[in-house]
DNA sequence: AAAAAAATTGTTATATTATAACATTAAGCT
DNA sequence: AGCTTAATGTTATAATATAACAATTTTTTT
């Protein structure tokens, strides 16, 4: 799957994104939150709660189940993460500040997952709420398949 | 959330259709199977597989875990069924000849599930995939929300 | 600065969802 | 009937997620 050049600085700008809303909103970034969007931030992969469990584990923290998933919490309300149910795995989130439908190409060859929006998209999508007059409150558009690169 | 007029009629053409499929593709559409299929059509609300599971304990199964998985395996690979990824649960499937995207409406206040499809929605869908160069191999487009009739 | 309140994290237990592995039975084929 | 394959039975366990309560830390109030 195509992405950055440099994912260091990929991490890093994602990290001082987190860093700055948190800030803005008066929301508590703590040591372990931040940990957790960094292993999720640390590849293109969607990160499985057990797997990122058994990473905080390595390193000093007392972790266990819960504590992987309150920091998901957190981060999942706070737009930082995304939850990919179709995998149950959980990935950064590439425009925090937009809060706009996003979609999501998941490649069952390399494993990486890429966020995506169209204006198309949400349009269909709008119309189609509304001739249905229904009120969407989750929307989650995830596409498996195998990406350019996998070919 | 709308739906049909005759509840009966619908699960009775759901059953039909579901028989037809499986004749003219030599498929076994055992008792087990047609009897999951069943109760997964009992109502709108999408079913969860252990509460099938239940409901077959009490019909002279000797129900496990595997029997229902295996059941929906089924339903699911013939296009009968549905899983709705976001609840992690089932649903009949409305238009079973016809593979096309489908996307659900999932009324979180009555918890009624219901499929639809949008030729706009498809193309909005095609084009980003395109653009993209994505294969895909399987859509999953849900959205959870409240209903016309929920208000 | 001390006390109170609120938020976060620790900890133990358990709920929910799903599959692996192997035995048995039933159905289809020659 | 005998063989083969598909389906089901059965036991165990994996994978994902939450409940409940205790301890700690941070923030707010006094």
């Amino acid at each position: 799957m195509l992405h950055c050049e440099d994912h260091q600085v990929c991490i890093e700008s994602a990290m001082h994104e987190a860093e700055s809303i948190c800030r803005e909103r008066g929301l508590r970034f703590t040591e372990l939150r931040r940990e957790v969007l960094r292993l999720i931030w640390i590849s293109h992969v969607p990160a499985k709660a057990y797997d990122i469990l058994e990473k905080l584990k390595g390193k000093a923290w007392s972790a266990q189940p819960p504590t992987v998933y309150r920091a998901l919490d957190f981060l999942l309300e706070t737009g930082l993460v995304h939850k990919l149910d179709s995998i149950n795995a959980y990935i950064g989130c590439s425009h925090p500040r937009k809060q706009n439908e996003c979609y999501f190409l998941i490649c069952t060859d390399c494993n990486e997952a890429k966020e995506y929006s169209s204006p198309e998209l949400s349009d269909a999508m709008e119309l189609t709420l509304n001739k249905n007059s229904f009120r969407p409150r989750k929307v989650t558009l995830e596409v498996l398949g195998q990406c350019g690169e996998c070919e």
